[in-house]
DNA sequence: ACCTGAACACCGTTCAAGT
DNA sequence: ACCTGAACACCGTTCAAGT
């Protein structure tokens, strides 16, 4: 049966989990499902290109939390939200690194991400939305990124188990919480004004 | 004259500033050094120690503000702080992920960061100010290099100069505020005590 | 439509041997 | 002490040619 774009990413997601980041090379994907690396160009544009996939892949095991408008400026959900990012990145070996990796190759095409919108305070501006889920995003990818690296390295004997790595999620959570709690307390105050009557107002707001 | 380490991590600066992270191989350092590849690693031990001779280096142009105990606590000395170290980033092309990068293989080495702990609140826990200070670290590495992979993807035609791109700077500064700021919310209350004579609350602050 | 074979232009690292 | 030459074991990507 011919390969197919969701094999190679399953082929991908095994290779991840078993050895990392660092063996998942087209070639050596390639060899694992029996094929000469030139055949995987058929399905996909480039190893990026893959990558962005893959991550796509990670986060789908996310759960499917918010969208949904009571969520929304609840500190709770945010939390959990954050959380949940969280494991979905650990279930992976190098999971948050290939998230930051496919992130900057191509920004905010990442859905999961971009939902933790709708849980911050609502009374943010626009852009000020925009620039706290992208502080959130940099602070759990780079997080959870450096929890996972420095286990790996402990694992491989390189490092020693310091004492701070115990309460790895104590150590999220704390940051998190800064976060939103900082976010609240720069948001402008709440002013209950219905912008569907008031469109002065609604323009006010940008 | 013989090489030495310091003429290839300017080699390598000059490399990383002209064309970037990508460009900064082994090998290419040594074409640029007039040397054969081999030669590199009588001075240094691996591409991965280089980098994080690189990354001190960039962070090496940075004010040499605090440890002075004034700055300590002062919400204006720690926002301060961030923007020096997000102008040591952005002197040099991926300079944000090559700190990256650096830090990811010998946490903690990287002396500039780790005295972003000498601006928190002072009334944070231990724990606290250590999750404080790669909270902050997480955010600015994060932020810095999404804004410089933008700037580039956008000086290489692949991106489009999107509106949000515009104030970069305040985009930064917003999300260093917010953790600070929440940082400040979660510390425990100021309890004026004089340690030099309590010993018995002296250990209880562990 | 889907894949092979083979090539192109690269990597990081090691190490005997030279000076 | 410091470097060369040459090798080892890899990369991502392209593309004519096959089926």
């Amino acid at each position: 049966m011919a390969l197919s774009r969701e094999q190679i990413i399953d082929a991908a997601m095994t290779i991840l989990s078993n050895y990392g980041l660092a063996s998942l090379s087209m070639r050596n994907l390639a060899k694992n499902l029996g094929v000469q690396p030139g055949a995987l160009y058929w399905h996909v544009k480039s190893k990026q290109d893959l990558l962005v996939l893959v991550a796509e892949r990670i986060l789908a095991t996310t759960p499917a939390w918010i969208g949904r408008a009571e969520a929304h400026s609840d500190r709770a959900a945010a939390r959990q939200a954050a959380l949940d990012i969280r494991t979905a990145l650990t279930s992976v070996k190098d999971g948050a690194e290939v998230v930051s990796v496919a992130q900057a190759l191509s920004p905010k095409q990442l859905a999961p991400l971009q939902r933790l919108r709708d849980t911050l305070p609502a009374n943010l501006t626009l852009r000020q939305a925009e620039w706290g889920v992208r502080a959130l995003t940099h602070y759990i990818l780079g997080a959870v990124a450096e929890e996972q690296t420095h286990a790996e390295l402990i694992l491989a004997g390189v490092a020693a188990n310091e004492e701070w790595t115990a309460d790895t999620t104590e150590a999220f959570i704390f940051g998190v919480d800064a976060l939103l709690s900082g976010l609240d307390a720069l948001a402008p105050l709440r002013i209950v004004i219905d912008l569907s009557t008031d469109t002065q107002a609604a323009d006010l707001i940008q």
